[in-house]
Formats: C-alpha cells, sequence, structure tokens
DNA sequence: TCGATTGTCTAGCGGTGCTAGGATCCGGGT
DNA sequence: ACCCGGATCCTAGCACCGCTAGACAATCGA
C-alpha cells in the first residue's frame, strides 16, 4: 500500500508543481505566455501530462484562482484586525485589497477577469470563493449603514474596488491618484 | 481624378463593413470567435485584406472600441439631459452606462476589457475616449461635494460602475440586485 | 517470470494571427 | 488602340495554439 502512497503523493505534489509554474509563468510573462508547450516544457514533463491532471487550460487558470482566493481572503483579514476602528478597518481593507490586485495581477486576472470554468455567487461556488466574499463581508457588513442590507453593501463596494483595480492596472486611470481616489470611495461609501 | 476618388470611398466603405462586421460578429458570438478567417469570408475578402486596412486584429477591436466610445458618450448625454435635478442625472447616467454595457458586452469588452492598442488617460489619446470621459465629467462634476477635484471624483465614480457592470455580467455577482447596487452607489457617492 | 495495468511520450489534428510572392486587373501615356 | 506599370487581391504557407490518439515502456500483482 505505501507505494500507492507515495505514487499519490508525488502525483499531488506535481499538480502543485504546474498551478505554481502556471501562476510564475503568468506573473513573469502574462497569461497569454501560459501556453500548455512552455508549461509542460517548465515541468518537464510533456503536454499530455497535464491533461492527465486538468481537463485543459481553463482549470489550470481555474486553480490558481482558487489559490489567489484563499491569499486574497487572508490579506484581507490581516489588514483588517490590524486596524483600529471600523473606518479604518474599511480603508485598511481597501488598500489590501488594491495593494493584492496590482502585485498579484495575473491571479487577480485568473480570480476575476479570465474564464477559470468556476461557479461565482451560486450555491455551488467553491469554498476558497465564498470565503473571500465572506472576508469582505465581516468589515464591510458593520459599516453598511441602517436599512442598507450587508451583503447588498458588500457586493457593491466591492464592485467600485474592482473597477478602480481593473481600470488603474489597464492604463485606464491614471495610477498617481489611486490612493486618493480609495479615500474617496472609503469616506462617501462607508457609514461610521 | 474621380475614379481615384471613387475608389478611396469605396476603400473607405470596405473599412466600415470590417468594423461593422466584426463588431456583429463579436455581439453575436463574442470576441473568440471573431477570427481573421471568419470576418474575412463574412466580408467576402481574403484575409491579407483586412492588414491593408488595420495593422492586425487588435486594432480592429480599437476600431470597434472608438465607434463604442461615441456612442456612450451619446447615450449618457441623452439620459443626463433627459432628467431633472443632479441627483436624478447622476441616476440616469448610471442606468445609461450601465445599460450601454449590458446591451452592447462586446463594444464594451472592446472599450474596457480588451487590447485594442489604444492610449487611455493621456494626451495622446483618441478624441472619442476623452470625449466619452467628458460626457461623465460634465454630469458627475457637479456632485463631487467641496474640496473633491471633479476629475478625480467621476473617476472614482466611473471606477466604481464599470466594477458593477463587470462583475455582474461575467456571473460574479447576482443580476437581480443590480439596480439596488446602482441606486445604493449613486446615494453615497453623489453629494447633491 | 509472465501478463496486465498504469504511466508517459511522440506525433498529429484542426485551428489561430499574420505574411510572402505571384497573378490579375485597370488607368494613363504614347 | 495598345501596351506598360502600378495598384490590388488571392493562394499558399509559416509558426504557434489547445487538445488527443495510439504506441511504447515501466511497474505491479499473481
Amino acid at each position: 500500500m505505501s507505494v500507492q502512497e507515495r505514487k499519490q503523493r508525488e502525483r499531488a505534489e506535481r499538480e502543485r508543481l504546474i498551478v505554481a509554474t502556471a501562476r510564475e509563468l503568468a506573473e513573469q510573462q502574462g497569461w497569454d505566455a501560459v501556453t500548455t508547450r512552455r508549461l509542460a516544457e517548465r515541468i518537464e514533463y510533456s503536454q499530455p501530462v497535464l491533461y492527465s491532471h486538468f481537463r485543459g487550460k481553463r482549470e489550470i487558470i481555474g486553480a490558481v484562482a482558487l489559490e489567489g482566493a484563499a491569499e486574497l481572503a487572508g490579506a484581507v483579514r490581516a489588514a483588517a484586525s490590524a486596524a483600529d476602528g471600523p473606518r479604518e478597518r474599511v480603508a485598511a481593507l481597501a488598500r489590501a485589497y488594491l495593494d493584492f490586485a496590482a502585485r498579484n495581477p495575473a491571479v487577480y486576472d485568473a480570480l476575476f477577469q479570465l474564464d477559470g470554468g468556476l461557479a461565482y455567487a451560486r450555491e455551488d461556488t467553491p469554498e476558497p470563493l465564498k470565503d473571500a466574499f465572506a472576508a469582505l463581508l465581516e468589515v464591510l457588513g458593520g459599516v453598511a449603514g441602517d436599512g442598507v442590507h450587508p451583503g447588498l453593501f458588500t457586493e457593491t463596494f466591492w464592485g467600485a474596488l474592482h473597477g478602480l483595480a481593473t481600470l488603474t492596472r489597464a492604463g485606464r486611470l491614471p495610477p498617481e491618484d489611486a490612493e486618493r481616489r480609495t479615500a474617496l470611495l472609503v469616506d462617501r461609501l462607508a457609514v461610521v
């Protein structure tokens, strides 16, 4: 039995290698450069091996997205818990979110821009995605204001952050005013 | 001389046909389906003809984007001018913007999601893009609030709208609450 | 030790954006 | 009226893409 277990371990290890390599390559040269041929070469296996782990490239993107969701949730929670007061917690959350998007553009794309074959905002949504939204809700739900549904407020705030993140990174917004825009958003949206 | 003029006209007409066909195909089947081969077949010319008008696929996307920018600016101005009072004008703008994104997803993608090779937020930004931003600024600049730069406020509001538009259309946000999220955004961000 | 199963690779399919080079057509000068 | 030269367009092909069939080798259980 231990032989099978070793093989299983090695197989799981190789799967992690695939995801990590895809992520690394995407961060270095963009997702367009993540082709199955290049990816296979980097992990020193042939192309078909990828398809014994994932249905296709889309699922690899999805795996990177799930990894990123967990990290994003962690970053948001860490930033929020290190801040004092509701207003400051929301500001810290916004900064952490935008910082994550700026520092991990490829992962952010996998999460919210590309098609990773994941279900969002549904019952069968993967746990890491639900948890990332929950991390936002924990902080933002407290500043929704009277009569405003916490979930709805979180969705709106998140949408606003997402818009700033993508437009800034795509060069649609001048990057030098990013912090002032964030501050404006926090001041106006959050009810403290 | 008139022969040359006729040829120029026909050439310009064919260029419009290419852009219109690309847009139509993209709205029908998504940008992935807009391949140079399919596009060439639809306009009943061979592939290389496309390259005598545009440097490549990217420039075709850019042309669709510019067309869309003009329409978006028009839609926003029309909606705003038909509304009474600053608060209602902002709400009408937001509805018009999101409506445009929902009704013309491919064009919206060409504008803000895909790479059309256009320069944004710079001096050499094409006029239609500047004008679309100007259309937002005309309305939103008036509700920025004291001490807040109108341009910065417009950028922030636009970013928020963009986030809601993309997340909703990508299935990241439940569509049924779209209007409530928009209303929340308008109420909190606009100072009337 | 043998047979079966599992694992991996080579080779190839149909598709992509893009381009080189040859054919064809047509206006303008003699 | 004719023929030349340039503009115009198409056929064919390049390198690459995601993905897969089928051959081959290595390994396990009997």
